[in-house]
DNA sequence: CGAGGCCTTGATGCACCTCAACCGACGTGG
DNA sequence: CCACGTCGGTTGAGGTGCATCAAGGCCTCG
């Protein structure tokens, strides 16, 4: 596999300047907890943006890591890819999340990053991340703080892959996603799926079929409401309840 | 759950200084590319030991977080508690390796630390390691690595538990193992299980009866020796084969 | 010696995989 | 315009890998 660098070069780019400081995902984003001053120093270290069209490339598994990645706008999935052929989704990512962190350790990516809507994201010189890092403690803090949620993320798919049963996931999968979608201002209850089914069913560790199987089942009991990729969850708390107790539904 | 305060006063604890420096640890641990007096800087922090015996607890989810633990001495398994009562083992952790990192987004443990033979761990307190690596560039830098080691690690379990069957599973984890004994000095091919088959099954997402099915299968083939805990391993290569091809065993 | 923890092995059932057919949406080209 | 292929999704029928339940062996420890 060649070794290209990371940097969104080989795709449809624009270098605006990005602002931190004015950019709507200050509070979701790194710059959570930083004054005007520290947000101002970390603004002019991200100082580009690019675009992802639907189905490009970020950046592949085997490319030379440089850089961190801050979604502004959009969608994108991680997947790893084994020799053997062996896929899996590691996750979908949404705005003001930071993509990349895998890539430190070995300063290669370890995933392709593939966007499953037209996006737009940051770039975030790792060097330079850290050097302003040293200065800024608060930004550290929360930069450690992302890593160790992805760590904690990670922990609880391990756990749903380890020992759900495929509608206890699926339920887990779309109340997660539910939540992200509240905190970033959207419906809850109503939002559209990016991922196919197929994507979903890799996430999950499931086939495709059984995925399909799981949505027409909560909405044959009246849980979700599904419209291929629209959904819409008519009772979060039975729902929720899909999450915990294998039978229980009594 | 209470929150308990996560150093290991609770537990049999000798107040000795450790020393970075004098560690035979060095070139696994955290110290790992500093020089001399950048260890010597480290080693100040890590101002002391605790010892866990056998079954013990070195922190308990819920508990709030202070340190990070690097292990000196034995072997540890994570794990995490649903409320529902779902239960998985999260990992195996040896000399050398970093306990606690899911805590720094929190500031609360996410899961119990158990030893599962006696143990020796150093305390490091998070917030003094943050400060000396602004002055330590290559600790800050190595830090970042260990974290992003753990994501990487994570994906590989979940690619095992989203795509591989069962024995599979326990060649990648025999295999994982081995290795992480080789890097210790000792025996790749001869090691004793410090887990049950219970804690083994919760790890790679299967029941007990499965992983001790799965043994023998091995052990039917010559791959390798199992007696009790104790593992032999006869022929690597066709255990490696073995991760990787389902159906590659004509 | 008995009790309990850990492990192994067998018999049975079920959740999910696999294979296959079909549908609708969409795009393309004659 | 319609014919056609492709892609994503749904649903059914049948097979299988693992869970479940159960019995029994080995080892340690009181």
């Amino acid at each position: 596999m060649p070794l290209e660098t990371s940097t969104c070069n080989h795709l449809d780019i624009s270098h605006i300047r990005s602002s931190c400081a004015t950019c709507s995902l200050r509070e979701l984003c790194l710059p959570v907890g930083l004054n005007e001053q520290e947000i101002q120093t970390l603004g002019d270290v991200v100082s580009h943006k690019c675009k992802i069209q639907r189905g490009g490339t970020l950046y592949r598994a085997g490319s030379k890591f440089q850089s961190l990645f801050a979604i502004r706008r959009g969608f994108l999935k991680t997947c790893i890819l084994e020799q053997d052929g062996r896929q899996q989704v590691t996750g979908f990512h949404m705005t003001g999340e930071l993509l990349g962190l895998d890539a430190i350790s070995t300063e290669i990516h370890t995933c392709d990053a593939i966007a499953l809507e037209d996006s737009e994201v940051c770039e975030i010189p790792f060097e330079k991340l850290e050097e302003i890092s040293r200065a800024i403690p608060s930004l550290m803090r929360h930069f450690h703080k992302i890593m160790s949620r992805e760590i904690v993320r990670d922990h609880g798919v391990m756990l749903l892959l380890g020992s759900m049963k495929a509608e206890e996931r699926l339920a887990t999968f779309l109340l997660n996603l539910s939540r992200r979608f509240l905190m970033r201002g959207y419906s809850e209850c109503n939002f559209n799926l990016r991922m196919t089914r197929e994507e979903i069913g890799s996430y999950l560790g499931l086939k495709l079929e059984t995925v399909s199987r799981a949505f027409s089942k909560l909405q044959d009991e009246n849980i979700i409401r599904v419209d291929n990729k629209h959904i819409q969850i008519n009772d979060i708390t039975r729902l929720r309840m899909k999450m915990g107790n294998t039978t229980c539904d009594t």
